[in-house]
DNA sequence: CATGGTCGTTCGGTATAGTCGAACGAGATC
DNA sequence: GATCTCGTTCGACTATACCGAACGACCATG
């Protein structure tokens, strides 16, 4: 947020924050907003009016809200990745077979972006669209480091200064970490229980055929379902099958269009 | 896009432009984005630079891309809104009962925004998430126009100056829409088969109880489902607990929350 | 009915900072 | 190794974004 580098066009800085303001605070009025962010009254107002011309901002009833717009040009990115289109399917069959809720994550950075979610039952633990959690953290993030890793062919915890080594980087957990590396490694897939509930969710990574890492699906279901067991080897069917589509997309894009390289983000 | 008002901060809406033209091209280089929008190269990176440390673009290999952010602003707006709140139990039981696709969609305005969707279905009607449609079109807008001119008692066509009068302009369609109309009054919810596929859409409104038309619920099963009648009952059953939900919750928000009047429009 | 308070909006002066063109360096192509 | 293209940097100019003050509306309160 504070200028790491010397930027420029520090009016969208501003613009900007008052944008994401709004969306903390759930809309707010111009006063509320100059004094939250030590703006005068008049900048904030030409602010707002500029992002409710552009279609980012509501203006009703003297409060601004952010519109839906920011919902558009997101979901217009996420239907047009690659990897979604390759597991909508997917993860509408693995939903309603196995009862639970599917969701896909995208590998960016060090980072795990939840971009679709199929299904839902009450009490499930919250994630938010498009909700973006380190790789080390929610099951999501460590099965990718996993297939990372195996896809390298060495250890992965000291093995090459990678995306996996700060996973590791305390000594103490290396076994841990290792072990648990090497079930998944076993099973293709990771299992977690939730600490507050008794739900399981199961995990398995999304690769290409040239190894890299693309996101991670990831299904859902109560403690009380029906067999949590086959869940599991679902979930691995549903994997190599998306796998299988998103292959074979890249084979047929792969002719001559290098703006659609669709940020591999590997380093 | 062409300056209705003289309002201000125009460095603002150019670097706006410039992400939306991300958006179009699919990510863009520098000087195609230079060109394409008549600026200077220097004056594009600095935009670019600014959206990149701002997290709303991502800069590999010379290409700038749109990162998740929009789709994670977009995604908490959606999740923190009442009305998916209140259908997202029932647009999965729906989907699941249905076998078809169901799609949430929020009136904004004389627009319908398309904010959730659950199921899918190879080769069905494309629909994507936060596209914004005029209440004329594609019947998930007029059921609403019907519904808003039902809790108004009067006749739509020629009642009110209201949003429904707008539907109606013409006088030489005006029989048609009223037997639409009524149609959708004396059902509960309306029918659409597609022109290109046999695909059957029904829609039915979601109001609140005092009568404001807040968005519409929908569900599109394939022309060889094995039920397509009772798909039109399930969705009243889903409509109406859906409207109980979203009462409930303005019941127990109602008690001051003047911030949370969520935006009803109804201008 | 009057009044003090809050809020949103408008307006013009001033200095900041966004814009532009030119120049530099890296990378690819023949 | 030469030439083109693209991304990036730098410095000067001036357009323009910022601010404070003032105006009008709207609610409470006396």
């Amino acid at each position: 947020m504070t200028e790491p580098s010397r930027n420029r066009v520090g009016t969208t800085e501003k613009s900007l924050t008052i944008l994401e303001f709004l969306q903390r605070e759930d809309g707010a009025g111009v006063t509320e907003v100059a004094t939250a962010l030590e703006m005068s009254k008049s900048t904030v107002h030409s602010h707002l009016t500029t992002l409710v011309d552009c279609g980012y901002v509501t203006h009703h009833d003297k409060q601004y809200h952010v519109s839906t717009k920011l919902l558009r040009l997101g979901g217009r990115l996420r239907d047009q990745s690659p990897l979604y289109q390759a597991a909508r399917i997917e993860m509408k069959s693995l939903a309603a077979e196995t009862d639970g809720v599917v969701r896909l994550y995208l590998k960016e950075g060090d980072d795990a972006t939840m971009i679709a979610q199929e299904g839902y039952y009450p009490g499930i633990p919250e994630r938010h669209l498009g909700e973006r959690t380190p790789l080390t953290e929610s099951i999501a993030g460590p099965v990718m480091l996993a297939e990372h890793g195996r896809s390298d062919g060495g250890d992965v915890v000291d093995g090459a200064p990678d995306d996996a080594a700060e996973a590791a980087d305390s000594p103490q957990v290396d076994d841990e970490v290792r072990d648990r590396f090497a079930r998944i490694h076993r099973r293709g897939y990771a299992v977690e229980t939730s600490s507050t509930s008794s739900d399981r969710t199961f995990a398995g990574a999304l690769s290409r055929r040239d190894g890299a890492v693309m996101g991670a699906l990831t299904v859902t279901v109560p403690g009380d379902a029906a067999s949590p067991l086959s869940a599991g080897d679902r979930l691995l069917e549903a994997v190599e099958r998306v796998e299988l589509s998103l292959t074979s997309w890249y084979d047929s894009h792969a002719t001559f269009s290098p703006k659609h390289s669709w940020h591999v983000h590997s380093h």
